[in-house]
DNA sequence: ATGGAAATGAAAATCATTTTCATTTGTGCT
DNA sequence: AGCACAAATGAAAATGATTTTCATTTCCAT
C-alpha cells in the first residue's frame, strides 16, 4: 500500500483538495493512470489512516475524501462550488467541551462545518 | 403515505428515539407489523419532509432518522449506547455566523455534534 | 537467482437505498 | 351495493458504493 499512495495522493490534489473514492479513479482513468479501483480505496483509507487525507460524508452518503492539514479544524464548505476553507473551531471548542462534561459524557469529541454559497457562486 | 406514518413514528419512539430505516424495519417485523421495507423508507422520508424527524449519516454512512423537536439544535451522542441529548447551539451559533461573513459566505447553515461516552457506558 | 511478504486488481459479494410495476386499499359518487 | 379513479403498498429487480476474495505480480533481503 505504498507504491500507489502518492499517485492517489497526486490526483487528489490536482483535483481541488478533495473528491470521493470513484472520482479519484475515473480521474486517474481519464489521465492514463493505470490502475485499480481497489487500489483507490485502500489508498485512501491508508492516506486516512495516516492523517493525510480527511474523510467525511456527502448529503448522499457518498465518502469524500479530502487533503488536511494535520491539526484539529473545521471546515467552511461551498455549496455551489465545493470550495473548501480551513477555520479555526474558536469558541465551540470550549462549547463541546463544556455541554459534554455538563452531561458527564467521557471521550468525548466533536464535529462542525459551515456550509453556503462562496462569493464567486 | 399516511397509514403507514404513524406506525413508524411510533416504532421510532419506542426505539429510543433514533433508528435506521433497517432497523425500523426489523423492529416492526419483530413486533408482528405488517410493513414493506419501501413503504418504511417512504414513511421515513415523508416524516423528513414535515420535520417531524431528522436524519444524519453514521460513520459507515446509513441513514439514521431520529424524532426531534421543531427548533433548531444540535446533539449529544453516546457512542456506546446511542443515546441522544438534544443541546443549544450557544456560542455555536455566533460562531458560524461570524465565520461565513468573514469569507463572504451567504446562505449559511451548519451542523455540529458532540459525541462521547454517556456516564452509563 | 530464490523465497516469502506485501501490494495489486478483477471479479464476486455485500448492503443500503431507489425504482418499477402490479396489486390493494380508500373515497366519493350513483 | 356497485363502480371509477387516485393514492398507498410491497415484492422484486436495479443501482451504486464499498468490501471481500483470491490469484497474480512486484519488492526486497538473502
Ligand atoms: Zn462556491
Ligand atoms: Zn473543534
Ligand atoms: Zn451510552
Ligand atoms: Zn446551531
Amino acid at each position: 500500500m505504498s507504491r500507489s499512495n502518492p499517485r492517489v495522493l497526486a490526483i487528489l490534489e490536482r483535483a481541488g483538495g478533495f473528491a470521493s473514492a470513484q472520482e479519484v479513479y475515473r480521474l486517474m482513468q481519464r489521465e492514463g493512470e493505470s490502475i485499480g479501483l481497489t487500489t483507490v480505496y485502500r489508498s485512501l483509507q491508508s492516506l486516512v489512516n495516516d492523517k493525510i487525507v480527511d474523510v467525511l460524508r456527502r448529503e448522499d452518503g457518498e465518502a469524500i475524501y479530502r487533503l488536511c492539514g494535520g491539526a484539529h479544524h473545521h471546515h467552511l464548505v461551498c455549496k455551489g462550488c465545493g470550495e473548501t476553507i480551513e477555520i479555526e473551531g474558536g469558541a465551540i471548542e470550549k462549547w463541546a467541551k463544556t455541554m459534554a462534561q455538563e452531561f458527564g459524557f467521557r471521550e468525548v469529541g466533536h464535529t462542525a462545518e459551515i456550509f453556503g454559497l462562496c462569493p464567486k457562486c
